[in-house]
DNA sequence: GTTTATATATCGTCCGCTGATATATCGAGA
DNA sequence: TCTCGATATATCAGCGGACGATATATAAAC
Protein backbone atom coordinates (compact mmCIF):
# COMPACT_ATOMS: atom_id res chain seq x y z
CA UNK A 1 0.00 0.00 0.00
CA UNK A 2 1.91 3.20 -1.35
CA UNK A 3 0.33 6.32 0.14
CA UNK A 4 0.96 9.85 -1.43
CA UNK A 5 1.18 12.65 0.74
CA UNK A 6 1.39 15.90 -1.31
CA UNK A 7 -1.84 17.16 -2.21
CA UNK A 8 -2.18 15.49 -5.65
CA UNK A 9 -2.68 11.75 -4.51
CA UNK A 10 -4.52 9.60 -5.95
CA UNK A 11 -7.58 7.76 -4.09
CA UNK A 12 -7.42 5.64 -1.43
CA UNK A 13 -9.27 2.22 -1.10
CA UNK A 14 -12.72 2.40 -0.10
CA UNK A 15 -12.14 0.09 2.65
CA UNK A 16 -9.31 1.94 4.00
CA UNK A 17 -11.25 5.57 4.20
CA UNK A 18 -14.06 3.78 6.18
CA UNK A 19 -11.51 2.78 8.63
CA UNK A 20 -9.72 6.09 8.80
CA UNK A 21 -13.80 7.56 9.41
CA UNK A 22 -14.15 5.03 12.06
CA UNK A 23 -11.30 5.95 13.79
CA UNK A 24 -11.05 9.99 13.47
CA UNK A 25 -13.00 10.50 16.48
CA UNK A 26 -11.56 8.03 18.60
CA UNK A 27 -9.31 4.64 19.38
CA UNK A 28 -10.99 1.74 18.32
CA UNK A 29 -10.28 -2.32 17.92
CA UNK A 30 -10.96 -4.22 14.85
CA UNK A 31 -14.07 -5.73 15.93
CA UNK A 32 -15.13 -1.73 17.05
CA UNK A 33 -14.68 -0.52 13.84
CA UNK A 34 -16.32 -2.83 11.94
CA UNK A 35 -19.64 -2.15 13.87
CA UNK A 36 -19.17 1.06 13.50
CA UNK A 37 -18.71 1.46 10.23
CA UNK A 38 -21.81 -0.69 9.80
CA UNK A 39 -23.76 1.68 11.98
CA UNK A 40 -22.83 4.72 9.73
CA UNK A 41 -23.44 3.51 6.77
CA UNK A 42 -27.01 2.16 7.94
CA UNK A 43 -25.76 -1.76 7.05
CA UNK A 44 -24.43 -0.75 3.25
CA UNK A 45 -20.95 -1.50 4.17
CA UNK A 46 -19.87 -4.32 6.06
CA UNK A 47 -16.35 -5.09 6.38
CA UNK A 48 -15.94 -8.94 6.12
CA UNK A 49 -12.52 -10.32 8.31
CA UNK A 50 -10.62 -10.63 5.72
CA UNK A 51 -10.99 -6.91 4.53
CA UNK A 52 -10.88 -5.76 7.94
CA UNK A 53 -7.48 -7.82 9.02
CA UNK A 54 -5.72 -7.12 5.54
CA UNK A 55 -6.60 -3.30 5.35
CA UNK A 56 -5.59 -3.07 8.85
CA UNK A 57 -2.07 -5.34 8.54
CA UNK A 58 -1.48 -2.69 5.28
CA UNK A 59 -2.54 0.66 7.09
CA UNK A 60 -0.12 0.00 9.97
CA UNK A 61 2.72 -0.52 7.28
CA UNK A 62 1.88 2.34 5.41
CA UNK A 63 2.25 4.25 8.97
CA UNK A 64 -1.62 5.74 9.01
CA UNK A 65 -2.19 4.37 11.62
CA UNK A 66 -0.98 2.36 15.13
CA UNK A 67 -1.73 0.50 17.72
CA UNK A 68 -2.46 1.96 21.49
CA UNK A 69 -1.20 1.06 24.28
CA UNK A 70 -4.10 2.80 25.94
CA UNK A 71 -6.73 0.84 27.49
CA UNK A 72 -10.56 1.74 28.82
CA UNK A 73 -11.64 0.87 31.92
CA UNK A 74 -11.27 -2.51 33.24
CA UNK A 75 -14.53 -3.41 33.59
CA UNK A 76 -15.38 -2.38 29.76
CA UNK A 77 -12.41 -3.83 28.36
CA UNK A 78 -11.67 -7.18 26.83
CA UNK A 79 -7.78 -8.47 27.15
CA UNK A 80 -8.54 -9.67 23.32
CA UNK A 81 -9.08 -6.32 21.84
CA UNK A 82 -6.27 -4.49 19.74
CA UNK A 83 -6.62 -0.77 19.57
CA UNK A 84 -5.87 1.48 17.10
CA UNK A 85 -5.68 5.18 16.00
CA UNK A 86 -4.59 7.29 13.33
CA UNK A 87 -1.21 8.65 13.11
CA UNK A 88 -0.49 12.60 12.30
CA UNK A 89 0.36 11.42 8.79
CA UNK A 90 -3.21 9.15 8.94
CA UNK A 91 -5.07 12.22 9.76
CA UNK A 92 -3.70 14.38 7.19
CA UNK A 93 -4.65 11.57 4.57
CA UNK A 94 -8.11 11.24 5.94
CA UNK A 95 -8.39 15.09 5.69
CA UNK A 96 -6.88 15.31 1.53
CA UNK A 97 -9.34 12.25 0.97
CA UNK A 98 -11.91 14.01 2.31
CA UNK A 99 -11.07 17.51 0.27
CA UNK A 100 -10.66 14.98 -2.72
CA UNK A 101 -14.42 13.09 -2.38
CA UNK A 102 -16.18 16.75 -1.88
CA UNK A 103 -14.76 17.99 -4.84
CA UNK A 104 -15.78 14.93 -6.83
CA UNK A 105 -19.41 15.91 -5.17
CA UNK A 106 -19.19 19.13 -6.31
CA UNK A 107 -18.68 18.11 -9.88
CA UNK A 108 -21.36 15.30 -9.52
CA UNK A 109 -24.32 18.15 -8.74
CA UNK A 110 -22.44 20.46 -11.60
CA UNK A 111 -23.56 17.60 -13.73
CA UNK A 112 -26.94 17.41 -12.59
CA UNK A 113 -26.35 14.29 -10.94
CA UNK A 114 -27.68 15.26 -7.30
CA UNK A 115 -30.83 17.29 -6.56
CA UNK A 116 -30.18 21.27 -6.07
CA UNK A 117 -29.88 21.93 -2.50
CA UNK A 118 -31.40 25.56 -3.27
CA UNK A 119 -33.67 25.94 -5.88
CA UNK B 1 -18.24 -6.07 -13.23
CA UNK B 2 -21.17 -6.38 -10.84
CA UNK B 3 -23.42 -3.71 -10.76
CA UNK B 4 -25.97 -3.88 -7.75
CA UNK B 5 -28.84 -1.38 -8.96
CA UNK B 6 -30.59 -1.26 -5.55
CA UNK B 7 -30.02 2.20 -3.25
CA UNK B 8 -27.72 0.02 -0.80
CA UNK B 9 -25.38 -0.49 -3.21
CA UNK B 10 -21.43 -1.25 -2.62
CA UNK B 11 -19.33 1.67 -3.72
CA UNK B 12 -17.79 1.43 -7.61
CA UNK B 13 -14.05 1.44 -8.55
CA UNK B 14 -13.26 5.13 -8.85
CA UNK B 15 -12.14 4.76 -11.91
CA UNK B 16 -15.54 3.31 -12.99
CA UNK B 17 -17.22 6.83 -11.08
CA UNK B 18 -14.89 8.97 -13.39
CA UNK B 19 -16.11 7.52 -15.90
CA UNK B 20 -19.59 8.16 -15.47
CA UNK B 21 -18.92 11.55 -14.57
CA UNK B 22 -17.36 12.73 -18.02
CA UNK B 23 -20.34 11.39 -19.85
CA UNK B 24 -22.84 12.63 -17.84
CA UNK B 25 -22.95 15.59 -19.42
CA UNK B 26 -22.53 14.45 -22.47
CA UNK B 27 -21.37 12.00 -25.28
CA UNK B 28 -17.45 11.04 -25.49
CA UNK B 29 -15.05 8.98 -27.12
CA UNK B 30 -12.08 6.81 -24.94
CA UNK B 31 -9.69 9.69 -25.24
CA UNK B 32 -11.99 11.99 -25.10
CA UNK B 33 -12.52 10.41 -21.38
CA UNK B 34 -9.34 10.60 -20.84
CA UNK B 35 -8.65 14.33 -21.10
CA UNK B 36 -12.10 15.21 -19.58
CA UNK B 37 -11.07 13.58 -16.15
CA UNK B 38 -7.95 14.79 -16.74
CA UNK B 39 -8.78 18.18 -16.85
CA UNK B 40 -11.35 18.24 -14.20
CA UNK B 41 -9.47 16.73 -11.76
CA UNK B 42 -6.54 19.45 -12.84
CA UNK B 43 -4.04 16.27 -13.73
CA UNK B 44 -4.64 14.28 -10.06
CA UNK B 45 -6.46 11.85 -11.99
CA UNK B 46 -4.70 10.26 -15.12
CA UNK B 47 -6.27 7.22 -16.53
CA UNK B 48 -3.74 5.09 -18.75
CA UNK B 49 -4.80 3.49 -21.65
CA UNK B 50 -5.51 -0.05 -19.47
CA UNK B 51 -7.45 1.53 -17.19
CA UNK B 52 -9.41 3.76 -19.38
CA UNK B 53 -10.05 1.17 -22.28
CA UNK B 54 -10.49 -2.46 -19.62
CA UNK B 55 -12.91 -0.23 -17.94
CA UNK B 56 -14.87 0.91 -21.16
CA UNK B 57 -14.81 -3.00 -21.78
CA UNK B 58 -16.45 -4.05 -18.24
CA UNK B 59 -19.07 -0.73 -18.31
CA UNK B 60 -20.09 -1.93 -21.88
CA UNK B 61 -20.78 -5.32 -20.40
CA UNK B 62 -22.12 -4.46 -17.39
CA UNK B 63 -25.09 -2.51 -19.29
CA UNK B 64 -23.75 1.40 -17.85
CA UNK B 65 -22.19 2.72 -20.51
CA UNK B 66 -23.38 2.16 -24.48
CA UNK B 67 -22.13 2.83 -27.52
CA UNK B 68 -23.55 5.72 -29.75
CA UNK B 69 -23.62 5.63 -33.63
CA UNK B 70 -24.31 9.26 -33.63
CA UNK B 71 -21.33 10.96 -34.81
CA UNK B 72 -20.58 14.85 -34.86
CA UNK B 73 -19.71 17.41 -37.64
CA UNK B 74 -17.54 15.38 -40.08
CA UNK B 75 -15.01 18.32 -40.01
CA UNK B 76 -14.63 17.79 -36.19
CA UNK B 77 -15.01 14.22 -36.43
CA UNK B 78 -12.08 11.40 -36.64
CA UNK B 79 -13.09 7.78 -38.03
CA UNK B 80 -10.96 6.05 -35.17
CA UNK B 81 -13.47 7.30 -32.60
CA UNK B 82 -15.95 5.09 -30.60
CA UNK B 83 -18.36 7.35 -28.62
CA UNK B 84 -20.28 6.28 -25.78
CA UNK B 85 -23.14 7.55 -23.54
CA UNK B 86 -24.92 6.18 -20.26
CA UNK B 87 -27.33 4.17 -20.53
CA UNK B 88 -30.57 4.69 -17.86
CA UNK B 89 -29.30 2.75 -15.91
CA UNK B 90 -25.57 3.99 -15.96
CA UNK B 91 -27.23 7.16 -15.01
CA UNK B 92 -29.05 5.72 -11.65
CA UNK B 93 -25.63 4.19 -11.04
CA UNK B 94 -23.88 7.14 -10.97
CA UNK B 95 -26.62 9.29 -8.78
CA UNK B 96 -26.70 6.41 -6.34
CA UNK B 97 -23.52 6.54 -6.04
CA UNK B 98 -22.99 10.63 -5.92
CA UNK B 99 -25.47 9.84 -3.00
CA UNK B 100 -23.46 7.47 -1.55
CA UNK B 101 -20.73 10.23 -2.28
CA UNK B 102 -22.21 12.41 -0.35
CA UNK B 103 -23.08 11.16 2.59
CA UNK B 104 -20.19 10.27 3.10
CA UNK B 105 -18.46 13.90 2.62
CA UNK B 106 -20.85 14.53 5.38
CA UNK B 107 -19.64 12.17 7.83
CA UNK B 108 -16.24 13.05 7.24
CA UNK B 109 -17.66 16.81 8.08
CA UNK B 110 -19.06 15.47 11.03
CA UNK B 111 -16.06 13.98 12.37
CA UNK B 112 -14.39 17.43 12.06
CA UNK B 113 -12.22 16.24 9.12
CA UNK B 114 -13.25 19.07 6.29
CA UNK B 115 -13.87 22.77 7.37
CA UNK B 116 -16.94 23.79 8.38
CA UNK B 117 -18.82 26.34 5.81
CA UNK B 118 -20.29 28.62 8.06
CA UNK B 119 -18.74 28.96 11.17
C1' DG C 1 8.68 14.50 -44.56
C1' DT C 2 9.23 14.00 -39.96
C1' DT C 3 7.51 14.29 -35.60
C1' DT C 4 4.00 14.86 -32.14
C1' DA C 5 -0.62 14.24 -30.72
C1' DT C 6 -4.59 11.54 -31.26
C1' DA C 7 -6.87 7.10 -30.84
C1' DT C 8 -7.75 2.35 -29.70
C1' DA C 9 -6.37 -2.11 -27.92
C1' DT C 10 -4.10 -6.00 -25.30
C1' DC C 11 -1.08 -8.10 -21.99
C1' DG C 12 1.11 -9.42 -17.54
C1' DT C 13 1.74 -8.05 -12.99
C1' DC C 14 0.49 -6.30 -8.83
C1' DC C 15 -2.46 -5.76 -5.14
C1' DG C 16 -6.74 -5.04 -2.54
C1' DC C 17 -11.31 -7.19 -1.65
C1' DT C 18 -13.91 -11.06 -0.29
C1' DG C 19 -15.76 -15.27 1.72
C1' DA C 20 -14.34 -19.30 3.93
C1' DT C 21 -12.16 -21.15 7.57
C1' DA C 22 -9.98 -21.39 12.00
C1' DT C 23 -9.38 -20.49 16.86
C1' DA C 24 -10.54 -18.76 21.22
C1' DT C 25 -12.99 -16.13 24.72
C1' DC C 26 -16.94 -13.57 26.72
C1' DG C 27 -21.62 -13.14 28.31
C1' DA C 28 -26.32 -14.56 28.83
C1' DG C 29 -29.66 -17.73 29.80
C1' DA C 30 -31.41 -22.50 30.63
C1' DT D 1 -22.67 -25.72 34.84
C1' DC D 2 -23.42 -26.18 30.29
C1' DT D 3 -24.49 -24.31 26.04
C1' DC D 4 -24.74 -21.09 22.54
C1' DG D 5 -24.49 -16.79 20.16
C1' DA D 6 -21.75 -12.78 20.05
C1' DT D 7 -17.22 -11.00 20.39
C1' DA D 8 -12.51 -10.93 18.72
C1' DT D 9 -8.48 -11.77 15.92
C1' DA D 10 -6.15 -14.01 12.13
C1' DT D 11 -4.91 -16.39 7.66
C1' DC D 12 -5.72 -18.17 3.11
C1' DA D 13 -7.02 -18.84 -1.83
C1' DG D 14 -9.39 -16.85 -5.57
C1' DC D 15 -11.15 -13.11 -8.11
C1' DG D 16 -11.05 -8.95 -10.34
C1' DG D 17 -9.71 -4.17 -11.17
C1' DA D 18 -5.71 -0.81 -11.79
C1' DC D 19 -1.69 0.11 -14.03
C1' DG D 20 2.39 0.51 -16.97
C1' DA D 21 4.34 -1.32 -20.97
C1' DT D 22 3.74 -2.23 -25.45
C1' DA D 23 1.70 -2.20 -29.95
C1' DT D 24 -0.47 -0.23 -34.02
C1' DA D 25 -2.27 3.28 -36.86
C1' DT D 26 -3.81 7.79 -38.34
C1' DA D 27 -4.29 12.99 -38.00
C1' DA D 28 -2.19 17.24 -37.56
C1' DA D 29 1.48 20.38 -37.27
C1' DC D 30 5.81 22.21 -38.50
Amino acid sequence: MTIHTNHQAPSLTPATFEILLALADQERHGYGIMREVERRTEGVVKLGPGTLYGSIKRMLEAGIIEESGDRPDPEMDDDRRRYYRLTTQGRQVAIAEANRLQRQVHQAREKNLLLKLVG
